[in-house]
DNA sequence: GCTCTTAATACTGTATACACTTCAGAACGC
DNA sequence: GCGTTCTGAAGTGTATACAGTATTAAGAGC
């Protein structure tokens, strides 16, 4: 037995499932150094030097190490033989990539979660929607940042189908490095706000073609709205 | 200058994109694991003891430990703290996702090709169809498969999308796993190349929704394969 | 002054050592 | 006999040590 019994007894109940998430160094290290890549507080292209970031991080090189091999894995960072890791630099046509990437998995998930999503969890994403339009009413980027996003992974989840939801997953953390870049414009804001409305409409009857290509309509006008930030303030 | 100079004047040419290919000893142990899991020659669920691995590849520890870290971020073990690394066992319901997975890229993409892509590199895609259709006449199933495999990552290469491709890639590899349930059925093979042989037509002719139909049918196709495969012999 | 060579330094790649957790079984009480 | 506690072994998590490579700077030759 490797608990307090008197903590067994308390959860008896049907606790089991608590996930409790006792994190190990080298995941701590990859969440922090997550972060400081994604919020560009290391320089793309610049090498990261182990002994040093793992003194300012208070951890040896090993977790390091094998932080950095995960984070190799997402692709934010490239190990390079004898040099080490080295914070990859987004070319914009990767970004754009990216996000066509997202937007075919979301196009595709829309089709499927017509038909698997129950009528409850088809509510839950009208309802988050309508949130998100209130919160553009008082102009909360913040807020309608967040609700956005959530509503983008909560279509893919409702298809059902783990594969994609991970991949959708990563890939939009991996464009929080582009995200700063945001709705600058007031029109193009109201735009995108009426798309997701129209979504939940189609979703709510259960149109599929209609999703699709507010999907589409959705993804131009991100795609329209990046190339035009790159082009002053190149990545 | 780290080099002989003599080899720097050899290479004076154009040869300076050679890959030379030096792996490190993780990137190697990494290959190894995934094969063996891939493979099945590692039980499904069961613990990986480290120092014995690493005693049998003739490694230590290090370099064995950062592999996982890597074979964990590609889904192919669970990293669980003070337990170490263990096997994933696939669902088959997550079979399936991959494979729905693989055939929403493969859709996506087959639109964006017919804008991209080259007369030159359709061209190319056709030949190896036709390939892939002659191995099929001679009953080779392995040369058959391979090409199978190469002809779809090659449709998705074709869209242009880096992220796409990376995405199908790995998820391909990952689905080796459960490939030896191939073609058993004559009848669903020679369904299965004429399917191929549409594809390569309507590529010629840029024909979007017909690819998509296609490539539809192929996926229903495969899923019952699947089902019925797994009917039989359980994951 | 410039280039090439060479030596020293810094840093990565790998192995080993130590600490802590988990698990299994023995010893013990009831 | 059954359950509980303790103890030891086994194994993972982390730190450190060592080896080899790249890079920088100093020096020699011209």
């Amino acid at each position: 037995m490797t608990r307090d019994p008197t903590m067994t007894t308390d959860l008896s109940g049907d606790y089991s499932e608590a996930p409790i998430l006792q994190r190990t160094l080298h995941d701590e290290v990859a969440a922090r150094l997550r972060d400081m890549i994604v919020e560009g507080r290391i320089d793309p292209g610049s090498r990261i030097n182990e002994v040093q970031l793992g003194r300012s991080l208070g951890v040896s090189r090993t977790p390091l190490r094998e932080a950095l091999k995960t984070l190799a894995s997402e692709g934010l960072v490239d190990l390079v033989r004898n040099k080490g890791a080295i914070v990859r630099t987004f070319a914009i046509g990767e970004t754009l990539d990216m996000v066509q990437a997202l937007s075919a998995i979301e196009q595709t998930c829309s089709r499927l979660a017509c038909d698997t999503a129950s009528a409850e969890e088809i509510e839950n994403f009208c309802s988050l929607t309508e949130t998100m339009v209130s919160e553009y009413g008082k102009r909360n980027r913040l807020a309608y940042f967040k609700l956005n996003q959530q509503l983008h992974q909560l279509l893919v989840d409702l298809a059902g189908n783990q594969t994609l939801s991970r991949f959708h997953r990563t890939t939009q953390e991996q464009l929080r490095r582009v995200r700063f870049i945001d709705i600058d414009k007031a029109d193009i804001w109201a735009l995108a706000t009426s798309q997701h409305e129209g979504l939940a409409v189609a979703f709510r009857s259960r149109d599929k073609s209609k999703m699709g290509s507010i999907l589409e309509d959705h993804l131009v006008l991100t795609l329209q709205r990046l190339r035009e930030a790159t082009h002053a303030n190149e990545l």
